[in-house]
DNA sequence: TTAAAAATTGACGACGCGTCACGGATCGTT
DNA sequence: AACGATCCGTGACGCGTCGTCAATTTTTAA
């Protein structure tokens, strides 16, 4: 372990001691609230329950973060920085309509298919109510991508429509499917990627049959 | 007997006192919970915020509900049993997939632009954190429009399509637009409702255009 | 009129909150 | 190395809310 000794300088301290456990302590909060809020929910979740979940005292706490609501939103924020440059590079690409839809909602339901775990940590707090905090990174990527649109719009790729209402609608789709994608027992992020861009390109009767797999029409 | 008899009842009390004053007791309680949720949001809202909005005494209060949040379902509630009806109804009139959804749409648009004020009061908190509570009579809301879609569908209204990830994509479009109609200075729910049908009927290219200076006239 | 039943009251112990004076650990300097 | 200066972890403290419960008041039924 110590061939840190053998060798002087491998890096031991690339940072100031006090640096390194500056992001120690937080990753440690951070890990320990990931934990209590999965268990007990947000909602049930104190300070002190996530403080004992750690060998740091409660005061410490406030050094790092105002309220159990700032820790979920830096959690929150992770996810959300994890997802938009993948997004954000997806769209990019886009040559046509059909790209710009169903890159967007593939992207989006294969990392939500994978993060499930985080997802449901995040969404869902104790019995029936969920949760969503629209943290300055969440909303950025909302405007990224009413931006993209918009940029769409001006190319001639997109008709010349609301594009407010179309993040939206985008937005509303993806959560909303997602949430029901990750509920069923197979999740299947290219069938509901699927779903979500045939309803956007063609509308209701250009969606896949359900019960058969469907001779496909939708991405490009 | 003939006491009975000679002071016939002229029905001064429909109800006995006692479970008059409970039914205004709990209104009671649920008026000033609508009021303090309006001015704190929910987080900071507590119990003893609520109850000393009212001139009763903080044990009464659990004798009506055992926590904040079950106040919050609550008011909930009552929203959901106004709409539901409503949006059955118009769905149950429906005789083309067109009508099923304008009206599905034009009838979400309309409540929500009338009760924006409640509609805040719920879902928006303090900060950036929004709420979203699935309370049995909202979830019922939702199964009874995945139903009336499998209903249609047998019926040869709809194609035969994924109900629930369609159910789920109306839900999430209607919250979502929604949600930027009532923020826009000017609430225009015919314009969102729109929006809304038309992408569910043709996709994208036949959403309505947004009115913008004719730079252009290009071919839509 | 009176006793049983039901509901209200507010005080109580427990606990979480955010703060702060204290003291040990780390840093820069000589 | 030694030594202040600074940073930061610590845990006890005062305050407020929580949900409960025995005492009390109000309503009902006899």
């Amino acid at each position: 372990m110590d061939s840190s000794l053998l060798k002087p300088i491998a890096r031991p301290e690339p940072l100031g001691k006090r640096e390194q456990t500056k992001v120690q302590n937080r990753e440690l909060i951070l890990e320990a609230a990931r934990k209590v809020f999965a268990e007990l929910g947000f909602g049930a979740t104190t300070v002190r329950d996530i403080i004992r979940a750690t060998p740091l005292a409660s005061g410490t706490f406030y050094n790092y973060f105002k309220s159990k609501e700032e820790v979920f939103q830096a959690i929150q924020d992770d996810v959300a920085l994890a997802i938009r440059p993948r997004l954000r590079d997806e769209r990019r690409k886009a040559k046509t309509v059909e790209e710009f839809i169903s890159s967007t909602f593939r992207t989006f339901m294969e990392f939500v298919a994978e993060d499930h775990m985080t997802v449901r940590t995040i969404r869902h707090t104790a019995d029936t109510t969920r949760f969503r905090v629209d943290t300055p990174e969440v909303v950025a990527g909302f405007e990224e991508l009413r931006e993209d649109i918009e940029k769409a719009i001006q190319d001639g790729l997109f008709p010349p429509i609301d594009a407010d209402y179309l993040m939206a609608s985008l937005v509303g789709v993806a959560f909303e499917v997602g949430e029901r994608m990750v509920q069923r027992e197979k999740r299947d992020p290219v069938a509901a990627a699927s779903f979500a861009t045939a309803l956007f390109i063609g509308g209701i009767r250009t969606l896949p049959n359900a019960d058969r797999p469907a001779a496909e029409t939708g991405t490009a």
